[in-house]
DNA sequence: TTGTACGCGTTATCAT
DNA sequence: ATGATAACGCGTACAA
């Protein structure tokens, strides 16, 4: 005869007892007799009683839900990203709420006061490509909800890390280009306002300056976006020159792609005419032919970590202070687009 | 002073009027003087008023939100099946809450339960391939909860649904590797108890019979999931066997990858000897060498179309029937790894 | 050990 | 034209 679900309320009519001493028994409360608590569970289950969350969610002011702000979703890097958050926060209490930016500063900030509307716990971002002013996320901060940012850093803001060292990546990437041979290494970045894409360019500015190397303007060109099609005119610019570069890093193994498509185009033979190498290391990158040479980034456990982070600060309150920054370690994969380097031929080499 | 947000009991204290009248205000109702409600939207304004949400939800016993639960988000298809939901929904009062499900039908069983505890208003879904049984979608369906199946059918299941005409696909793609003079046509399936694998099975033994070329059973083999990796020793029974086939039509474009890597391991030319398609049409596939031949899929349309159905199912209340089922069509795209067909050379070949 | 009463923020209904 | 009140479902301080 019950429309709608059944309430303690329900349960305290059926057992003629008080709301409040099922819910008390429902939580387990100590001062209890046993009797009504076994009586009240044994009835809740029979009726299959389910706690109203939007009622709790009112009470406590909190929505149980968890933001996560990312750019897209379509490459496996942000994709293998959220299935490590969600592997966590799935055991959690918490919702998590995925929000797309696409790239774009005006939709971030959309979904900056989306998120607060909703009165969301916390929230994951990584930046958009445009984001320079982090103002939105101090105002969630303002709000008392934690956030924490991953991959793309925002310089400047007081916040939970989880990054990974481009730098690092991008440096060992060309030191081996150059210890395999190569002279001279262009450079396909990213778009310039990116945390990844400024420290890439650094770590294969300083590569080149370690070894001696003068650095060339024209061998460094930048991508608009992170697709295929992106890096084909910038590709094209680079293998147009009349000093060809001997080899080429890009900012992505989408990039890179595009650059060995363009290679094949003028019928440059890889990694002999020029080498290759992207960072990422998306599952078919190791398909291709000859097999992207690439930077691995641990992606799935960057998200977890991420995820494990911001649940911390959930469970304990309080002021939001001693920030965590924590910076995961890519590895160099060689395959074949890259030239063998004769003093590193014991290395194992990932196919 | 005040230390939470501002709420209309603030407003109309301010203001010295009832709370009820805010709300009114605040909603544009006709029967209210020109003044008051001038008053109270400036001071609204004023102190950055924001309803809230969670008040409201309880109210209305509804979550505003929609659940999308997809078996994975790491593949482009389902990645941007999720980014066309995400562009209409998100113009919406709705938010959309996705869930991976794994391709695991208990976690998809313990999604249900987690969407039906925080009474989701309505549910996306494409079933994992071990899904058999519909009856957690059926208990959505009794709580008043609207389900639209998107790309992978639940047969028997009332809901609306919105597919993607597999059968025609692969009839397609298959007649053309005959008419492209293929006559030892081979298939790499999906997982059996998947619709999708079903009908794409069906519509190679069904252009082949309609050519009357007999099925050979040692032609057919079933990967167990759909990434590379999977399509790897299944690719590889095929290429050992000793009457070995002209031509491959696989399940997905990862599959096709696996066999083109597999096929060139052999020191197979494609297409010269051996002709591959795949299916799906992943952005990469085309800068593969030789360039994939597949069929495309409006995953992006699939997605829209699936989000406009729910929300015109949530706007209009009452019993639901008159359930629609919409089919798209794919569309065989044509590349290098298939040999040209004499009576089609006309036709406009998409790189 | 258990019941009573109130509050969370909003809206709808009934008064006035 | 607007105020008062109840209700959504739950938890909890206080009372008994």
């Amino acid at each position: 005869m019950k429309k709608g679900r059944v309430t303690i309320i329900d349960i305290a009519r059926e057992l003629s007892i008080a709301p409040s001493t099922v819910s008390r028994a429902l939580k387990d409360h100590p001062a209890l007799k046993k009797e009504t608590k076994d009586a009240v569970r044994a009835l809740a289950k029979k009726l299959d009683y389910q706690p109203n969350l939007l009622a709790l969610n009112l009470l406590q002011k909190k929505s149980n839900t968890i933001g996560v702000i990312v750019p897209e979703i379509t490459s496996h890097f942000f994709s293998a990203i959220i299935t490590g958050i969600q592997d966590v926060i799935g055991d959690s209490e918490y919702n998590i709420m995925i929000c797309l930016s696409n790239e774009s500063y005006e939709e971030e900030a959309v979904i900056i006061k989306k998120l607060l509307k909703i009165q969301v716990d916390g929230v994951l971002v990584s930046p958009t490509s445009e984001t320079k002013n982090f103002d939105h996320f101090r105002t969630l901060q303002k709000n008392d909800i934690p956030v924490v940012v991953f991959d793309r850093d925002c310089p400047g803001l007081e916040a939970d890390k989880v990054l990974v060292d481009d730098y690092a990546g991008a440096f060992q990437a060309v030191e081996y280009l150059i210890k395999s041979g190569c002279t001279k290494i262009a450079h396909l970045g990213g778009p310039l306002n990116l945390s990844t894409t400024k420290h890439r360019l650094q770590g294969y500015l300083d590569a080149l300056e370690n070894a001696d190397i003068p650095i060339r303007k024209e061998y460094i060109e930048h991508v608009p976006g992170f697709s295929h099609d992106d890096g084909l005119k910038p590709a094209e610019r680079l293998l147009k020159l009349e000093d060809l570069p001997d080899a080429i890093f890009a900012m992505n193994d989408n990039i890179a792609i595009s650059a060995m498509h363009i290679a094949r185009k003028m019928a440059l033979k890889i990694p002999d005419d020029i080498s290759i190498v992207g960072f990422d290391d998306e599952p078919h990158s190791s398909y291709f032919r000859p097999s992207l040479s690439t930077v691995w980034q641990p992606v799935y456990s960057l998200g977890m970590l991420s995820a494990r982070i911001i649940l911390h600060r959930l469970n304990d309150k309080g002021p939001q202070k001693n920030f965590r920054q924590e910076v995961f370690k890519p590895e160099l994969v060689l395959r074949a687009s890259s030239r063998e380097c004769a003093s590193r031929k014991n290395d194992k080499v990932k196919l």
